[in-house]
DNA sequence: CCTCCTTAGTTGCATACAGCCACGAACACA
DNA sequence: TGTGTTCGTGGCTGTATGCAACTAAGGAGG
């Protein structure tokens, strides 16, 4: 019976750029190294792995997290030197920009938002930097196909913030009209009827999911 | 801790649709019952999650498996009356419809394929309906992007047999011309020169995976 | 030998969709 | 009143796909 492990990819688009929440290891293996955040299975308290990840989240970073998924689980022996064989099931997240600030939990020292390629390139503990470049690939791919999480984004936006936020989690520009018809083709927003964006342009129509808050 | 299982989702294209390897369980609970073959995961043999789904596939349907990929995991203290808390893994694989027999294992009073459609609908054991449902789906999903499974094709095939088999895996019909466009756009086959499929009509050119066997 | 049947393989056409480019509209500001 | 910027739309093109028709190649049977 392995120890049972829940790591959490935590993103945001900040900075103009993807980037991923790290922890500090405060403790021994890899003691100050940068990681995910993550914490063990309790059986006693969590009903499913999708509430073990919530309270994971909770613990260690101070709030439950919208918008979680499951991306894999991974296990072998040589995955963490505290047991000898390590399983952890690894879940996704995507949170406002705007969000408020996590505080490092227990076992953490710091929590620090970095940019995706550099967590992938730099040296993660475990084997975290594999699960890091396998999280942003899925969020791109559910990007690509406009599988759009907008319990992140503000209650209304317009068409060009969504537009931004979409290019900041691919990582390249995106055709402006060729974007609106394909959201328009979907279905996936309503208009807010009457409400605009002003600013030093011209106003911009206010929209919401289709799905949200229904 | 909990505990941990392996689940096999097993599948191919027999009697000309996709049907599921099912094993009616020996043992309590659900005994008699038709469920996913499975077994748990043990630490001391198995160096990775795959690693134990083979070890699995060994032990309880007598050989191991092409293909093999991780459907997802699956955890709660309602899946397994054995357990405080069950944790699964759930792998899904492809076999030939050609392949020898699986033989029963430990704890399985028999196996039997079973068509996908009434496997998802019958009162399955444990969650395992729901397990087999999304297989099939993410299977699907790869045939309709042309991520084709030539560990479980003939070494060489006809461009017939396998649109064939992709509609049996899709349970419905392909065009012909749009099928055979697509694979070449993509080069994913290259012909076996010279090489044909006699028989009571026109010969057929034969083809092989473009990555498969070099 | 000729016809018919079936499968193999190709071609042309219509459509859907996305990328690219450009243009007019609306506002603030100088 | 002009200028700069963003908003919003429309046209054009190329690609990919679905649909349908056509020819090619073999066997079976008269």
């Amino acid at each position: 019976m392995p120890f049972t492990r829940l790591e959490l990819a935590v993103f945001a688009v900040r900075e103009g750029m993807l980037q991923v929440l790290l922890a500090r290891r405060a403790e021994a293996p890899h003691a100050g190294r940068w990681a995910l955040p993550g914490g063990v299975l309790r059986v006693d308290l969590d009903a499913s792995l999708e509430a073990g990840a919530q309270r994971v989240a909770t613990e260690r970073l101070g709030a439950p997290l919208p918008l979680l998924r499951q991306l894999c689980a991974v296990g072998g022996p040589q995955r963490d030197p505290r047991a000898p064989w390590a399983l952890s099931v690894v879940y996704r997240g995507l949170v406002p920009a705007d969000a408020p600030d996590f505080s490092a939990g227990k076992r953490i020292e710091a929590l620090a938002w970095r940019s995706v390629d550099e967590a992938i390139a730099a040296p993660l503990a475990f084997d975290h930097a594999t699960l890091v470049d396998k999280a942003v690939r899925a969020m791109r791919a559910d990007i690509d196909v406009l599988d759009l999480p907008f319990g992140c984004l503000p209650d209304a936006f317009t068409l060009g913030e969504l537009q931004s936020f979409c290019e900041h989690m691919l990582g390249h520009p995106l055709d402006k009209s060729s974007f609106r018809r394909r959201l328009s083709d979907r279905d996936l927003l309503v208009p807010v009827d009457g409400e605009f964006r002003v600013g030093a342009f011209r106003p911009a129509q206010l929209f919401r999911g289709a799905t949200v808050g229904r």
